[in-house]
RNA sequence: GAUCCGGUAGCUCAGCUGGUAGAGCAACUGCCUUUUAAGCCGUGGGUCGUGGGUUCGAGCCCCACCCGGAUCACCA
């Protein structure tokens, strides 16, 4: 479209103008003199935060002789006739800009009047303090950067509604400034996490997401199709399987932060796509890992609060090292009366629980359904639930005492699972048997049972090392260091169901 | 998947027992040289989520559907 098709109808008339039209006239009236709207580049000396640091001392009314320069976009504009005042924001925070017509030279103070809230400018200008005590810039020159063609919402309220923040989420971090804070907090802590591994000697990998065989945990894919191969393939449901190979190839400590897929439903604390931290240490075994666990969460929760203790939901959540550690098979003895050893036993309390459990439910899916419902809601403070059975956790080596048992523990935090681990089964044998334990299992309904993955048997083959492996959910972990009450307010850009606009 | 709540101007929200669609902010005219949710005068702006139905008449009542939120279920 020519510039001057947006003009014609020029008028001083706002009649059935939207907004958006009337800032593309400006845009167009702007090219046509020439004055180019989008500019290349602008180099400034402070950011918001920085005048607020380096000027906050002079007294009402002083002013600063030092020129700064500074670029943000326009959050407010409070004519007075021949003086201006204006909000400009950046990334780290809000100023006052002031402007009048006599210092500006009236060709500049007009440019200003034209702008419209949420344009990007850059500034040069002093510091001084009004007689409302408010840190300012007087401006001596503005430039126009970017000019915006929409509105932005309503500058008291902000952005609202729920749908529109998540959908439109760049709106919403103009508009909400301080939910910024938590995607800091979040680079923060993948950031800390990584140092912490990296300081221990863990090596950061990165393994395929396209998977021709998915494992690693009970869930269903993502399908995909290579065209050129006329390959189904799947988006990766966990790390697990290509880390735990790199361990067989020598590597002793290894972890990925990556993201995984997995085709459920979503709800507060369940995404389509999250991120997850694993990591294997060769020669360790899931006491260990409950060890780094503790460890290194506590640390993280103390790097970003400056405590152990957070409040989440009006609870106080107290990272405090050790957890607290329970055996799960013997707190559902406790908590049930029951004999754990007896399958009529458990299946008459699941059922008395109006729990639904298939009549192919083993000893283990039954203790662990009994868990779900009657013991990992009440899990408040950081604890860890050790020693599962062995039918719902294909993966993990038998405990070295009890054979109906393995060596993993889940930390469950608020009742949501954070973290699992366990000592890795590294008997090839073993783990064959578990997969076409799983297959048998997606035979009988089991849709989210493991499938067999021959060439990670060949690995175990080959020899896996005794190794201690462990998952973190790193979305849930942001939500409670943000006290964040869905995963949706953790994640950027969260799935949304497709709409029709 | 179930139940409940919500969807009205760009944004934040009112809208009673069914009777011509409202406010504030934002926008547009004008005034205003230290305001700050600036102020004052005036103006424009609506597919009331979508589609049916009931009714003389529907934002409001009924049905179906779409989108979102909460709770529950699912996620062995």
């Amino acid at each position: 479209m020519k510039p001057t098709d947006i003009t014609e109808n020029q008028q001083s008339s706002n009649e059935n103008k939207t907004e958006e039209t009337i800032r593309l006239e400006k845009l167009t009236k702007l090219k046509n003199q020439t004055k180019h709207p989008f500019k290349y580049t602008f180099s400034k000396t402070h950011k918001t935060t920085d005048i607020h640091e380096n000027f906050n001392t002079l007294e009402t009314g002083e002013s600063n002789e030092t020129t700064v320069t500074l670029a943000g976009r326009l959050m407010a504009k409070r004519n007075h006739g021949k003086a201006f005042f204006g909000n400009l924001q950046d990334e780290f925070g809000i100023i006052q800009l002031y402007a009048n017509s006599n210092k500006l030279g009236e060709e500049t103070f007009n440019d200003i009047l034209s702008y419209d809230v949420g344009d990007i400018i850059g500034i040069v200008g002093n510091p001084f303090k009004t007689k409302r005590g408010e840190l300012t810039i007087k401006v001596t020159n503005i430039e126009l950067l970017t000019k915006s063609l929409l509105p932005l919402p309503e500058k008291y309220h902000g952005l609202q509604n729920i749908e529109l923040r998540y959908r439109h989420r760049y709106i919403d971090l103009i508009s909400n400034p301080h939910i910024k804070e938590t995607f800091k907090i979040r680079s923060k802590s993948i950031s800390f996490i990584r140092n912490y591994l990296e300081k221990k000697e863990f090596m950061e990998v990165e393994t395929p997401v396209l998977h021709n065989i998915y494992g690693g945990a009970n869930a269903k894919p993502f399908n995909t199709f290579h065209n050129e191969l006329e390959q189904n393939l799947y988006l990766r449901i966990a790390l697990e399987l290509h880390l735990k190979r790199l361990i067989v190839g020598g590597f002793e400590k290894v972890f990925e932060i990556g993201r995984v897929f997995r085709n459920e439903g979503i709800s507060y604390k369940h995404n389509p796509e999250y991120t997850l931290l694993e990591l294997y240490e060769a020669y360790t075994d899931y006491h260990d890992m409950m060890n780094l666990t503790e460890e290194l969460l506590s640390a993280l929760v103390f790097n970003i609060h400056n405590s152990y203790k957070i409040v989440y939901k009006d609870t106080e959540i107290d990272f405090t090292p050790p957890f607290k550690r329970i055996k799960l098979v013997e707190e559902i003895q406790n908590k049930c009366n029951i004999d754990c050893n007896n399958i009529n036993e458990l299946r008459n309390k699941a059922k008395e629980l109006n729990l639904n459990v298939s009549n192919e439910a083993t000893k283990g899916h039954l203790i662990m359904e009994l868990y779900d419902s009657l013991i990992e809601p009440t899990l408040i403070q950081p604890t860890f639930i050790i020693d599962h059975p062995w039918e719902t956790s294909p993966l993990a080596k038998k405990h070295r005492e009890n054979d109906n048992l393995v060596e993993r523990f889940e930390l469950i935090i608020n009742g949501m699972e954070i973290a699992n681990a366990f000592s890795e089964l590294n008997d090839p044998e073993d783990q064959f048997d578990r997969f076409q334990d799983q297959l048998k299992a997606k035979e009988k309904g089991m849709e989210d049972s493991q499938v067999m993955d021959l060439d990670y048997i060949q690995a175990l083959k080959q020899g896996l090392p005794p190794t201690g492996g462990l998952g973190i959910g790193i979305d849930r972990i942001v939500m409670l260091l943000t006290n964040s009450h869905s995963i949706r307010d953790v994640l950027l850009f969260p799935h949304m169901r497709d709409k029709n606009e």
